[in-house]
DNA sequence: GAGTAGATCCTCT
DNA sequence: GAGGATCTACTCA
């Protein structure tokens, strides 16, 4: 495939103050690795938002400040990635400016480029929709992992671009959120933003309805 | 197609 | 020492 002119995120898209308006304008964008001379992208087909210490199934609820945590209490434009279950990484884009513990992640990709590298990272010997649905196989793919965190997104190892593509409003499902039915009744607020009736979306079916 | 169990390790209490 | 922003494979229908 041909190598695509992308054009990076500025970081005064990821300082805006409405996470969830940043997590429907990430949808469309391109995700960019670099690691280790191996470079892939995948363009960005589903997110969620977490919207900082108001928000039960954020890390940074009650304003629960750690040294894991730490990154989303900065400025927005980084990375935060951390392990969940023991064996999955999930990769989080940090929004707002700093003491706004925002965060949105990203969910499911679709592949664009650096297809082997991915297939080669997932054990996987051909594509399919199952290579970079859902956060742990994103990262798994794009070979993101927790030393991984804390990076800005304007370096050129890791960053999230545009390439012209556009989405209509009309292709954006918002439903509730994934994995979080321990935030009780927030688990049900509609954070969770996906491309309709793309494949490589997260989830069952039934998860897949509008709110 | 729908439901369930198991893998596995970092982080916080 | 417990539990978690998940995924997969397996079972049963």
């Amino acid at each position: 495939m041909q190598m695509k002119q992308f054009q990076k995120l500025p970081n005064s898209f990821y300082i805006q103050p409405n996470v969830v308006a940043i997590a429907q304008d990430l949808l469309g964008k391109i995700l960019v690795t670099n690691f280790e001379n191996q470079l892939c992208a995948g363009r960005i087909v589903e997110t969620e938002a977490y919207e900082g210490i108001t928000d039960k199934a954020s890390h940074a609820y009650n304003n629960r400040r750690t040294e894991r945590t730490e990154i989303m209490f900065g400025n927005g434009g980084y990375s935060y990635v951390y392990l969940c279950y023991g064996m999955h990484y999930m990769f989080n884009v940090v929004t707002n400016v700093a003491n706004h513990p925002h965060a949105v992640l990203v969910r499911a990709l679709e592949p664009l480029q650096g297809i082997d590298y991915m297939l080669n990272r997932t054990g996987k010997s051909k594509l399919d929709y199952t290579l970079t649905k859902g956060p742990g196989n994103v990262a798994k793919a794009m070979g993101i992992q927790k030393k991984h965190t804390g990076i800005y997104l304007q370096s050129k190892d890791l960053f999230i671009a545009n390439d012209g593509f556009e989405i209509s409003k009309s292709e954006i499902l918002a439903t509730k959120r994934i994995g979080v039915d321990y935030a009780q009744e927030q688990a049900l607020l509609p954070y969770r933003f996906i491309i309709k009736d793309n494949l490589y979306v997260s989830g069952k079916k039934s998860q897949n309805i509008a709110v």
